[in-house]
DNA sequence: CGAACCCTTGACAGAAATCAACTAAGGTGG
DNA sequence: CCACCTTAGTTGATTTCTGTCAAGGGTTCG
């Protein structure tokens, strides 16, 4: 693989504290690849050959049934997904594709294995991650079970207008359906619950939310780090987001609306 | 702590393979403790100081939001719990309560954090202990997002028959309450779904559960593996059940009804 | 025996899915 | 450059599913 992403990936709590001799053996053996937009990475059921990276892009990991699907994260650089299949050797729980051009890295998972035998530093970050991802799927299982499509949406509004820098208004990371998928409903359905936020404190425009109050929104969602997770601590859902403002400067046409309402 | 449940406890996965003297480190500064029933043991949002682990009856792992309540799991003999809270430092996600009088061992978190440091054969079988808790929850969610509750129900039914001896018949290992809330709906809702599926393949006498039609059920069910675990593995709302037929033989009354139907 | 509590059932309300039509935006190829 | 096609998103009408509220039967336990 090149080398260019090397310190990228290095800097990764997971193989931030590993030796470096270490780093050198999983990385020798681990491919580097790009794919177009749709490419299906990883298939639900086989077996768990390689820690995939993304270095590049966007990948969703999704899981269908009975012609259902849903998507259970949407993920952004530099992040590892599927760790925990690669460590029991274990089929897949989830499938994987890419959302636009993306660049991942593969790590044959026997490589990993072999090497948090032998570097307790990496044992440890290993642990670390898996707890991390463990504790965010438990707060996506209680949003689910506890919440409303509409109360969940609305934390989700709130808990991406944190990350702005304004605070105020931000550009959606993913495509509408695909957060619908996310939040456990239909496209149909997401676009009624936005309607029915605008009443309440959320303008919407296309790609666009701007909050207009913030009181209001949170006496929908309610709002708890138990549930929403903490400020600092990364949503699975799209969160690094593309956007306008990052600067931190508030910018005029972060308001403004384009012409349709 | 008393030292006749030792033994049980250096047989769990996450124990059996680690040094002598660390397990040693590890239950010398344990609690061990015995509960009533409905005890509140955790309280999401508080820091997790011990690792728990169930000795003797069965405790309920719940989430609540907004005087909304979920369970997420019921565990048995011989498990641990919060695993995850507690290797982060973090506070719990969920809350804990006995249902019955119970047994729990308490392990302060900071002799854990220090001797998986120390033991790599701790450190390899933590590792191992949650990618099976992260996995579980994974299928947990795909059970929610892609099936509805007659579904989910029936999927549970024959997931649970599996275990039985005869794999027919079998006793809830919980009650109907509790099973709903696993399910994500109400206990009115469960007993209509109950009522649903007598006419499929189900037939239901307060806690027996006997299968007519099994073909019927997993056409409703469609059960799989990734979603509904292997076989081997054991499911988080009770499994290793109380019941009749445990000696293996299929017995009369398993199929007998009781007067009301 | 009474008081809880679990479970069930019925009637109803509310939430979300489905089906269908329509708009808008983006890309393609003539 | 424009006609055409595809796709995301919206909206409306309707059905299906699930929750809520209320009542009653059965059981357990003090």
């Amino acid at each position: 693989m090149r080398d260019a992403e090397l310190p990228d990936i290095r800097q990764l709590p997971l193989f931030r504290t590993m030796a470096e001799a270490n780093f050198a053996t999983v990385t020798r053996a681990a491919y580097d690849q790009t794919f177009p937009a749709q490419v299906q990475l990883i298939d639900e059921g086989a077996t768990a050959d390689f820690l995939h990276i993304v270095i590049e892009g966007s990948v969703e990991l999704f899981a269908g049934w009975q012609g259902r699907e849903t998507t259970l994260a949407v993920l952004r650089p530099v992040s590892t997904f599927i760790l925990a299949a690669c460590i029991r050797d274990a089929p897949y729980l989830m499938s994987a594709r890419t959302l636009e051009k993306t660049r991942v890295i593969l790590v044959p998972s026997v490589d990993l294995r072999a090497v948090f035998r032998i570097d307790p530093e990496f044992a440890m970050a290993t642990i670390t991650e898996l707890a991390a991802c463990y504790r965010s799927v438990v707060r996506h299982t209680k949003d689910l079970k506890l919440r409303s499509a509409r109360e969940r949406l609305a934390a989700y509004i709130l808990k991406q207008a944190r990350t702005a820098p304004n605070g105020v208004s931000f550009l959606l990371p993913i495509e509408k359906r695909l957060l619908a998928s996310f939040l456990g409903i239909t496209p149909e359905s997401l676009s009624r619950a936005m309607k029915s936020l605008q009443e309440v404190g959320a303008k919407v425009d296309g790609q666009r939310i701007i909050i207009t109050d913030r009181r209001a929104l949170e006496a929908v969602a309610h709002p708890t780090p138990l549930i929403d997770g903490p400020d600092h601590e990364g949503l699975t859902a799209g969160l690094e987001l593309p956007e306008a403002g990052v600067d931190g400067l508030v910018r005029p046409e972060d308001f403004a609306l384009s012409g349709r309402t």
